[in-house]
DNA sequence: CCCATGTCAGGGGAACTGACATCG
DNA sequence: CCGATGTCAGTTCCCCTGACATGG
């Protein structure tokens, strides 16, 4: 599965790119994220696999669980994850699928539609949870420090991305 | 486009993550690179559809502009992007499709074939190119030192997957 | 004979567009 | 009537598995 080239793949080609094109560290970063994703999506949906999750739908999961009552709206779903409306009713028809949700009606929103997590649906999360813990999300070579940083740095683009509005981080 | 939530959605499920299963910067930086992910990839696919692209298909003909014979095995191809072999022969199918590059065969390896990149090609990646710098790769809202630093977080992660052989950065 | 290369068939997952019914 | 909520149909894309033909 490694491939383990005797050479940076990403920092070659910025070397070229320079030489060709010009300044290459946006391009260097952008490679580098989208290689970082590839590589956690593999890790986190191999650890979900046992539980017929991926790591879209164990997102929607702990969002329910985090919610009062363990039912929000799809809406609300779609917003939080920030994800497409087709797309909440693919995740949450596979969950339902599994036995993890049921849907309800909304009964303050004659339009809406309720995701209610199931015991079963707790018990996955539950499990899948602690196997994700374990494996520090694929992150463990990292220290609390760089992981810090790495929110941090990102957490820029989510907001000139319009993602949210800029309040200092009260955290 | 912008959804404009009042909050950051990663930092309070990392608040409520926290209270209720321990330490969560490893889920909040997870959970930022699939965010950036996500936005970059947008951004960057919208600037290439005029030229009928797609971030990745881009990303295989710029290496062939890069290579000294404007040619490359499929195999060579499928090693520095990182992807399998079966959606090298994808890339390659829809390039080829587009008049952006034809197949050869290799004259080294009865085996192999070789993706050559057209004329027609290299004026789209000429283009594309102007395109993506025009707009910092979706990155233009960070420092050259933000972007280096981004780099290097990454790197980690990256030679920890065993992308590569750990040598000291000999940029 | 073993292995590398590439292709094909097939399946899964995610994202999006457009159209539509429903209800506030 | 306008707008929000979901759903459905259909499309694109990427990724992977398995099987296979070809050639080193």
């Amino acid at each position: 599965m490694p491939l383990n080239l005797p050479f940076d793949p990403i920092e070659r080609a910025a070397g070229t790119w320079r030489e060709r094109f010009g300044p290459s560290s946006a391009m260097a970063a952008v490679t580098s994220i989208m290689r970082a994703h590839q590589i956690l999506l593999a890790q986190l949906d191999t650890l979900l696999k046992p539980y017929d999750l991926t790591f879209a739908r164990y997102e929607a999961l702990v969002l329910l669980t985090f919610s009062r009552a363990g039912a929000l709206p799809l809406s609300k779903i779609g917003e939080r994850l920030m994800v497409h409306p087709t797309s909440v009713t693919n995740t949450v028809d596979r969950l339902e699928r599994a036995g993890l949700v049921v849907r309800r009606r909304n009964p303050n929103d004659g339009r809406g539609v309720l995701a209610e997590i199931t015991d079963q649906g707790r018990d996955a999360v539950r499990a899948a949870t602690a196997d994700l813990m374990a494996a520090d999300f694929g992150l463990g070579m990292y220290g609390e420090h760089d992981l810090a940083e790495m929110f941090d740095l990102l957490r820029t683009l989510r907001v000139a991305a319009g993602d949210f509005a800029e309040a200092p981080g009260n955290a």
